[in-house]
DNA sequence: ATAGTAAGTGAGTAATCACTCATTTTTAGC
DNA sequence: GCTAAAAATGAGTGATTACTCACTTACTAT
């Protein structure tokens, strides 16, 4: 788990070993639990090097979970729901998919920056609103619209757009909060219930 | 919002200010960016008053939230989940049904209490290993079994009833994350979400 | 080799923290 | 009203914290 490049410039060595350090305890203790002293440990450098960088420990935290959001989130989102809206999908089974696809394993690999940004956005009003509004802005109107299309066709029932959307975030956010966060060791019936969750939301959704 | 009862007795009037204040802090900044002293201004008491009662902060904390889980969460969940399982129901609506029923009442009467354990659960093993010790030994295990009694009347399709508990807990979280968490002040639409919630679930489980 | 800059160090600082405890205040029972 | 116990107080304590800054080391360009 190593992220080369936080903000805009190249960290050296050391810089770098303090942003990992700061992932595992931030994700370990929460921000408010991690101590300088101790990243600064973890990281095998001196405390005052944290400070070269960052003028601030919230500073620290504000550089691995902002673009958390706004560099992994949003264009993990955004970029490749652009493709998503603009593709031209036969049916909802194969939009669902694509939504599925990819994201699961973006999600495995920035599972503890994830853990992250979750923990801390009760307790930073900035993180939400930085989230909301990516997400807000960009993402949740073209899902809806695209919800709309589905459902103009016939394929999907005629209900609010946003709780189409709700229903399918929060089966996916089950299937991955069961297998990367609360128990990420078991690793059994993973392609299997991949499938039936899939399969549980196209019947759910499906108009008869 | 008060709990006028935490722990085996009953409280001062201050000290069940400290529990209150202590609650609303709790939640709005988490265990660890909570100061005693803040707790001890917000409540109206001297900070030493506090450890007249609680030999330390974090036996505070547990004295808030351990009960929740064990008194507040499992009964709601134990209880009422025996009349669940011994109660006969015509059908897996039936059953659905109950167990949506008086849940979404009292996650709303608890919602402060819950956010707090959903917050430091991931601080906090023994909260978590309470937790899962309450839900798997009681609950699942009866919850499986009435699952699996439905699947094999051919109510509900055949996949492991792990899964159908995550799917059912899934979507019934993602109806309480965004009426009672993410967007409290937005109560519009309640009925009509629930109900599709409770379709989506039951279509998307039905053995066809 | 020299000078300037960048990176790093770690002792120290002021503030904050959880908690203690001698003292004061309040309560309850007679 | 008196006494003992309970409740509360708030100054103080040692530890911890985020951060500073004078100094050292390393690197780069001339």
């Amino acid at each position: 788990m190593e992220n080369k490049e936080v903000g805009q410039e190249q960290l050296t060595e050391k810089q770098q070993r303090i942003v990992d350090a700061a992932i595992e305890i931030f994700a370990a203790k929460g921000y408010s639990g991690a101590s300088t002293s101790e990243i600064a440990k973890k990281a095998g450098v001196a405390e005052g090097t944290i400070f070269r960088r960052y003028k601030t420990k919230k500073e620290l935290l504000m550089s691995i979970v902002g673009p958390m959001i706004s560099k992994v989130i949003a264009p993990i989102i955004v970029k490749d729901f652009d493709k998503v809206i603009t593709a031209d999908y036969k049916d909802f089974e194969s939009f669902l998919r694509a939504i599925f696809s990819n994201r699961l394993k973006l999600v495995e690999k920035n599972q503890i920056l994830i853990k992250i940004a979750i923990q801390e956005i009760p307790f930073h009003p900035e993180l939400k609103e930085k989230l909301f509004e990516v997400v807000g802005k960009e993402v949740f109107k073209s899902i809806c619209q695209r919800i709309e299309d589905f459902q103009l066709k016939g394929e999907i029932v005629k209900i609010h757009p946003k709780l189409v959307v709700q229903l399918i975030f929060s089966s996916l956010f089950g299937y991955v909060a069961s297998n990367f966060i609360l128990f990420p060791e078991r690793s059994v019936h993973q392609d299997n219930e991949l499938e039936h969750t899939i399969q549980f939301i196209l019947k759910g959704l499906r108009q008869y």
